[in-house]
DNA sequence: TGCCAGGCCGGGT
DNA sequence: ACCCGGCATGGC
């Protein structure tokens, strides 16, 4: 972990936290609710995901043996303002299927499973890819998995830190072989990644090294800011 | 007004 | 192994 890029990731890592804060990553009151919005988050904005989290809390099925009995149907109209509402009513279904056949419904028993074992799973599940998963793995069960996302892969190109071959699990190493695997480092730092992204010019202006995305953009903002 | 948001799947090359 | 269309609402 003394190498530069290390370095270079931690410094990053300082200079947003300097200018965002904590995040309060996941926005959710535990880690079944955070599995659903991990779902109903894929390509949303999350003020729409919280309109649906909250219907179906109003509708009081916002629990495993719940989710398998309600009508698909009845199911999407509860999460409409979620987008891809239908998909999305599928794949509710299937992971809360998977959940009650492969662990009883119980989290403990879920996350009490070995991550080289338990990624696998989630991974074959309809609807649930790569970030899906390990969304649920850090942010549900607070494994030391790091989440790569759009915009981390937007930042990590612009700082010249684009991985050979450029996949997500090429995106992931960079971070988890250079960085102390603390799932609390992990949670404030792909949050911190979401926040600096949402706040700059991203695809507009893809070549834009003035923005915050840049290294020098992102520490001259830090620096204003002091 | 059009573009984008904390992706994933299935079918085609 | 990649590429692409489909899935869809709400906010700026």
């Amino acid at each position: 972990m003394g190498n530069a890029l290390s370095g270079r990731l931690r410094r990053i890592y300082e200079r947003l936290w300097t200018f965002y804060g904590p995040q309060h990553w996941w926005p959710a009151e535990e880690p079944f609710e955070v599995m659903v919005g991990a779902i109903l988050t894929q390509s949303a904005a999350w003020t729409n995901v919280e309109k649906g989290i909250r219907a179906l809390k109003e509708a009081r099925v916002l629990a495993p043996e719940d989710l398998r009995r309600i009508p698909q149907a009845e199911l999407a109209g509860l999460i409409h303002s979620c987008g891809y509402y239908n998909a999305k009513a599928v794949k509710l279904k299937a992971f809360a299927g998977w959940f009650g056949e492969q662990y009883g419904d119980s989290l403990v028993r879920m996350f009490a499973r070995d991550v080289t074992q338990l990624r696998p799973q989630l991974l074959d599940i309809h609807g649930i890819g790569e970030e899906t998963a390990d969304s649920i793995l850090l942010y549900a069960g607070e494994k030391p998995v790091f989440v790569i996302d759009a915009y981390t892969r937007r930042i990590l190109d612009r700082h010249g830190l684009r991985p050979a071959g450029g996949k997500y699990a090429d995106y992931q190493r960079i971070f988890m072989d250079n960085l102390a695997l603390k799932p609390r480092l992990f949670n404030e730092y792909h949050a911190l990644l979401v926040a600096v992204g949402k706040d700059c010019c991203h695809k507009t202006n893809p070549r834009c090294n003035a923005c915050c995305l840049s290294t020098e953009g992102l520490y001259n903002r830090v620096k204003e800011r002091r």
